[in-house]
RNA sequence: UGCGGGAUAGAGCAGCCUGGUUAGCUCGUCAGGUUCAUAACCUGAAGGUCGUAGGUUCAAAUCCUGCUCCCGCAACCA
């Protein structure tokens, strides 16, 4: 009857392909919540897409521009000294979280800096970059200019509406990129593909900015040097240069990635990778985009994340308290991916204690020791009952689940399914009961279990590797969806400690 | 003025796009059960007229309109 049921439920996946990006983070402070937020999520999402098929998962900083030039200044030391030592901090963090990405792409590489040349000349050529003497309100601060009628008087002086930045009156040669024209052909296309950018109200917002008019771009500075320099005292508009390092990390594979990118951005970039990107890769004649996803931000206790508020949370400290599975869980099922959330220390410990310890550790550690205290070998399944079958079911049922979720990037869902099928296979074996069962039945019990914890460790692998790394080791299967039909195969099991500690306190 | 997000049991959320089972879930509370397991696990109960007023519909938490309240829109910044 096993083999009967594996081979009917033995199904295949479309087993594609996905470029899937973070943001380069900017190296002009430290690296907090948000940044490992928005690293684990793509690192999950890149890991959960790997059981399947293939992926590509880019990251890295942003180097240039005049903030950084004037960090640098202020630190008194050379900008590329400043910026190396900012990149370390980022690169630890890659570290402690166990973000496994393919490229990390730092903006002042030679690299990636030959590669904005490279992508600028395709602009220039096909016409869309034009000389142009600005004259507006400028801010420093945003590195941006402002029309006469986004700008009021503050205080003291001219201030830009958005921002509040001070801005000063500035007449300026540089070069536009023709953004205007691209208006019309992305305000179509995403009407007419209305799920790339998400969530919906994503798409509406940039539809509304579309719609609103968009001017043409000033694509160089003159005001500083700290860039990717296109002659005659100009340096490349930061954005230019920041949004290139996705054509960057593909290096010579740009033909083999770029019909499948997948964007994860925080909801504050979304009008540069909706609108600018798009239409610089139109301009490029490369493939736009299939998904740009903006998530949410954090809040501490409720209040807004920030410097001047104190309660910034330092990621290396979280991780190094909670443990990196464990946080790495909880970061993600704390927020619905999209939506904003908030950072509680007493969630968190309250999640680890019962989805982690209680739940799925709990549940691990009472079968495994349970087959460790009495089997010396080898316990297969080999004959199923009817509820052994229901339950093997759900786990089918949670993959399928988790698997479109993820296609949509709903992380949270696709964690809740498997929490609920943890919870189901706890019902089963209380209702199983196999401390009362005779062999026979003590082995056909306690062989479905272990079934079932190795599906787990298997499917929230991209969650937390080590945790599924330790479980599946023991059981032998390799980290990939065939393990999920294949039958297990171990020895006699090591004594089992518990997954999880509960944290008291 | 404006833009965006939100309002669902004591707390935190999902569901809303693609209206249709007794509106779900987690935590907490209360009462049982169980002992394989990390004082864990299982069962059951109490607790919500889904912000408000209308509209569309055979049917609305879900679609439409008005209103009220809350959060963000200085800097850092995912």
């Amino acid at each position: 009857m096993y083999s009967d049921y594996v081979k009917s439920d033995s199904r295949s996946f479309e087993s594609d392909k996905q470029f899937i990006t973070a943001p380069i983070y900017y190296v002009n402070g430290s690296p907090h919540l948000g940044h490992l937020y928005t690293s684990v999520a793509v690192d999950i999402l890149h890991r959960f897409a790997l059981l399947f098929g293939e992926s590509f998962f880019s990251i890295g900083t942003d180097e240039h521009g005049q903030k950084v030039e004037q960090s640098a200044q202020r630190n008194k030391c050379e900008t590329q000294d400043y910026v190396d030592s900012m990149y370390i901090e980022f690169y630890k963090l890659m570290n402690a979280a166990n973000i496994k990405y393919d490229a990390f792409v730092r903006t002042s590489s030679k690299k990636h800096k030959d590669n904005v040349l490279n992508f600028w000349d395709k602009l220039c050529k096909k016409g869309d970059v034009y000389e142009g003497a600005y004259s507006g309100w400028y801010s420093t601060r945003d590195e941006q200019f402002y029309s006469e009628d986004e700008v009021s008087d503050g205080a003291n002086g001219k201030i830009a509406k958005i921002s509040n930045s001070p801005v000063e009156w500035l007449e300026e040669k540089c070069m536009f990129f023709k953004l205007s024209k691209y208006q019309n052909i992305l305000l179509d296309y995403y009407k007419k593909n209305k799920d790339i950018i998400k969530p919906s109200s994503r798409y509406n917002e940039t539809i509304g900015m579309l719609e609103a008019g968009i001017p043409d771009l000033a694509v160089t500075r003159s005001r500083f040097s700290w860039g990717v320099s296109c002659g005659e005292g100009q340096v490349i508009y930061v954005w230019v240069d920041a949004l290139s390092n996705y054509i960057t990390a593909m290096e010579n594979n740009v033909d083999y990635w770029i019909n499948d990118m997948i964007h994860i951005i925080g909801k504050d970039i979304l009008k540069f990778h909706a609108i600018y990107w798009p239409a610089l890769l139109l301009s490029a004649d490369y493939a736009l985009p299939k998904r740009i996803y903006a998530h949410g931000w954090w809040t501490v206790n409720k209040e807004k994340m920030s410097k001047s508020l104190g309660n910034v949370i330092d990621p290396f400290e979280i991780l190094n308290k909670y443990g990196i599975d464990q946080l790495r869980y909880c970061i993600m099922k704390e927020m619905s991916f999209g939506q904003d959330g908030d950072f509680d220390h007493e969630r968190i410990k309250n999640r680890i204690n019962t989805e982690l310890a209680n739940v799925i550790g709990n549940l691990t550690q009472r079968i495994l020791s349970f087959v460790w205290k009495e089997y010396e070998e080898t316990l297969e399944i080999n004959s199923i009952d009817e509820n052994d079958y229901e339950l093997l079911k759900c786990w089918d049922e949670c993959l399928e689940n988790s698997y479109s979720a993820m296609k949509e990037q709903q992380i949270h869902v696709y964690l809740e399914e498997v929490r609920k099928a943890a919870a189901k296979t706890n019902q089963y074996v209380d209702g199983a009961a196999p401390w009362k069962c005779d062999d026979a039945n003590k082995r056909r019990i306690l062989s479905v279990g272990i079934e079932c914890i190795k599906r787990m460790a298997l499917i929230l692998s991209p969650v937390m590797p080590e945790m599924s790394k330790k479980i599946l080791n023991i059981l032998g299967c390799e980290i990939n969806i065939d393990s999920w039909f294949k039958s297990i195969n171990y020895r006699k099991l090591d004594k089992p400690s518990p997954l999880f500690s509960r944290i008291i306190g």
